[in-house]
DNA sequence: TTGTATGCGTTATCAT
DNA sequence: ATGATAACGCATACAA
C-alpha cells in the first residue's frame, strides 16, 4: 500500500505537504496540490484507515450483536442497519450470539477494546431469560454507546428501537373478533419467553379479554414437533375459527395443518401469522400477517446510534415503530 | 480506555517494562509482572487493537461481501463463517452488495484500506450476468487475498469453495427417474442467469437426456407472478409427474399449487426442491430437498481463507462441498 | 507556502 | 531486569 511516505519521497517535499494538499489544505498551492494529486492517483493512493483510527481515536465502526442471522426478522434489520450504515460512511463488525449468554457477553468484551465506537444489540435470548445483562452495562459504563433492539432489557438506560408488540397482535386479535366475527381464537406460539412473546401474548388476551371470549394459547417449544401438536388441536378443538402466530413460522404450519383436516380457509378458519418480505407467499392462500418493518428498524438503530456518537448533547430515547396488518387471503 | 502509559504512570516504571511484563517476557522480574498485572486487572485493561493493527500491520479483520442476507442460504453461510472467524480470533465486517454491481465494487475500494486482511464473496448477480468482476482483481494485486464462494468466476484465479451444482441436481433428477419411474419431470427456476443455476440446469439435462425423456423447463423471472406460472403449466401438462425445484421456493409453492389442482403428493406428483434447515417444515407433506451444506461452505470459507493469510506458502484451491438428498414426504 | 516536530498506543531494538 | 528510543501512517500545531 502507497503510503504519504512514499509519495513525499516521490515529490521531494514533506509527507505534512502531501497530507495537507491531499485533503485541500487551503495552505497549499494550486499547483503542489496538482503534483500530489496526480501522483496520489496514479499509484492508486488511499490513506490507511487503521492509522486514521489511531490518529482520531474513532473508528466509524459499528459492533452488531444479533441472536441469529437465519431468523428473516433478524436478516432484515441486518439488511437495514447495513445499508444506514454505509449511507453514513460507518462499517459494521457483526457477531452472532447463537442465542447463547456466553458468547454474547465474550463478543462485548473482545469489541471493546477500541475496535468499535458502539453496539447494536438485539439479546440472546438466554440473556433475556436468565436476566443477565451486566456486560452490557460495562459497555455503557465504558463509555461505548449501545443501542438495543427488538430484545430489550427494560432495566438498562440506553436507547432502544422496538415493535408495537402489544398493539399489533391486539390490533390482529380484535379485527378477527369484530370484523370477522370469530369467536374461538387459537394464539400459537414459540417465542413465548421473550420479552416481545410476552408482549404479543397480552396484546391478544387483553382483545380477548375485552371481547368476553375464552384465551386458547398453544405453547410450542422448540424440540416439539410443531406439525402434531397443531393438527392434534385443531382435532380435538373443532370449534377454532381463528388462529393467531406470533412467529413467522406457525401460522404457515396452521394453514397447512387446517388444510389437511379439510378445513377451508378463510371460510372455516382465519389465519394471522407474523412476517416479512416473502412470507406470504409460501403458503396457499396466502397468509395474513403482521408485517413488522425490520428494515426500518434497522435503518433507525443505525441513525439514532450514529447521533449518540456524533451529536454533543444526545438524549436517550425509544422509538416504536408500527407494524402493519398485511391481509392475504387467510382471511375473510 | 486505559493505556500503558497510564499503569506505566502509576507504577513510577517505564511502558516498555509495561509492555513487556503483559507479555508474560522472560526479561521481567515475577515481581514486576504481579504488580503489573494486578493493576492491569484493577483497572480492566485491555491493548488497544487499533494500535497493535498499525503496529502489526494486519487486522485479523475479513471482509465478507454477500449478496444478500435474506436468502437463507446465505444468511446460514454466513452464520458459518462467523462462527468459525470467532474461532480463528477475526472478526469480520459484512457488506451487503444487494445484487448490486456498483455497491460490491464500492465496498470492495471502501475496504482496500488496510482495513481487512482478506475478502470472502459471493459474486452480485449483476457483477455475474453482465461479466464485470476488474475490481476483485484489483483487490488480488494489492495482495489483499479473495475467497470466492457459491457464486464462482471461473477466470479468477483464487480460493474457491462451491457446492456440487450439477452433481446434486443430477442425482436428483436421476433419483426420480430410477427410482420413481417417473417420465415427465418439470424444471423450474428463478435463478437461472447465475453460474449456480446453469449447472444446476445442466444437471438436470444430463439426467433427462440419459433417460432420453423430454426436458421441461419453466423460465420464471423476479418479477411474475410465480403461483399463476406453476398453476397454470400443471394445468397445461397433466401428464407432469414429479417437479425439480433448484431455488429454496418455488419447490414449496409447486407443492401448494398441486395441491390445489387435487394432485396427491407424492402418488401423482412428487417435487424436489433447494432448501436449508428449516425449508422443509414449510410444507405440507414436507418437500423433499437438495441440502446445501450451507454452514460448512462458511466454515471451509475461513479456513481456506486464513491458511492462505497465514501459511507461507499457500496453495491455490477449489473445494466442493458435496449437498445431500434429503428426502421428506413429497417423494414416494 | 512549505517543513519540522509531536502524538495516537503498541511493540521491538538497543542501550544501560 | 529495566528503560530509552524508534517505528507503524496519519494529522496537526507550530516554526520558518
Amino acid at each position: 500500500m502507497t503510503t504519504l511516505k512514499e509519495l513525499a519521497k516521490l515529490l521531494n517535499i514533506s509527507v505534512s505537504t502531501v497530507s495537507k494538499a491531499l485533503n485541500d489544505s487551503h495552505e497549499i498551492s494550486e499547483i503542489t496540490k496538482r503534483r500530489v494529486n496526480e501522483l496520489a492517483d496514479k499509484l492508486n493512493y488511499k490513506p490507511n484507515r487503521i492509522a486514521q483510527q489511531l490518529k482520531s481515536n474513532r473508528t466509524k465502526t459499528i459492533g452488531v450483536i444479533l441472536p441469529t442471522v437465519t431468523n428473516p426478522f433478524f436478516a432484515e434489520v441486518l439488511h437495514g442497519i447495513e445499508t444506514s450504515a454505509t449511507k453514513h460512511k460507518y462499517d459494521i463488525i457483526v457477531c452472532l450470539s447463537d442465542e447463547s449468554l456466553t458468547k454474547e457477553r465474550r463478543s462485548i468484551e473482545l469489541l471493546s477494546n477500541g475496535s468499535v465506537d458502539g453496539f447494536i444489540i438485539a439479546v440472546a435470548r438466554e440473556s433475556q431469560v436468565e436476566e443477565q445483562t451486566t456486560h452490557i452495562n460495562t459497555a455503557i459504563s465504558n463509555k461505548i454507546p449501545v443501542l438495543m433492539f427488538d430484545r430489550v432489557v427494560n432495566e438498562i438506560l440506553c436507547d432502544k428501537v422496538v415493535v408495537d408488540d402489544f398493539q399489533s397482535v391486539h390490533e390482529a386479535t380484535e379485527y378477527l373478533i369484530k370484523k370477522e366475527n370469530r369467536k374461538h381464537i387459537l394464539l400459537v406460539s414459540n417465542i413465548e419467553e421473550l420479552s416481545v412473546g410476552k408482549l404479543r401474548i397480552k396484546g391478544y388476551q387483553k382483545a380477548i379479554e375485552d371481547a368476553n371470549l375464552k384465551s386458547n394459547i398453544l405453547k410450542l417449544s422448540k424440540v416439539d414437533d410443531v406439525e402434531k401438536h397443531i393438527h392434534n388441536y385443531l382435532k380435538n378443538h373443532p370449534e377454532t375459527d381463528a388462529i393467531v402466530s406470533i412467529d413467522h413460522i406457525t401460522g404457515i404450519i396452521a394453514i397447512n395443518m387446517a388444510k389437511k383436516i379439510g378445513k377451508d380457509i378463510p371460510k372455516d378458519l382465519s389465519v394471522i401469522g407474523f412476517g416479512y418480505e416473502h412470507t406470504q407467499l409460501l403458503s396457499s392462500p396466502k397468509i395474513s400477517i403482521v408485517h413488522q418493518k425490520a428494515y426500518e428498524i434497522g435503518e433507525m438503530s443505525i441513525k439514532l446510534l450514529i447521533d449518540n456518537l456524533q451529536s454533543e448533547h444526545h438524549k436517550i430515547e425509544t422509538i416504536v415503530v408500527p407494524s402493519e396488518l398485511k391481509l392475504g387471503e387467510s382471511t375473510k
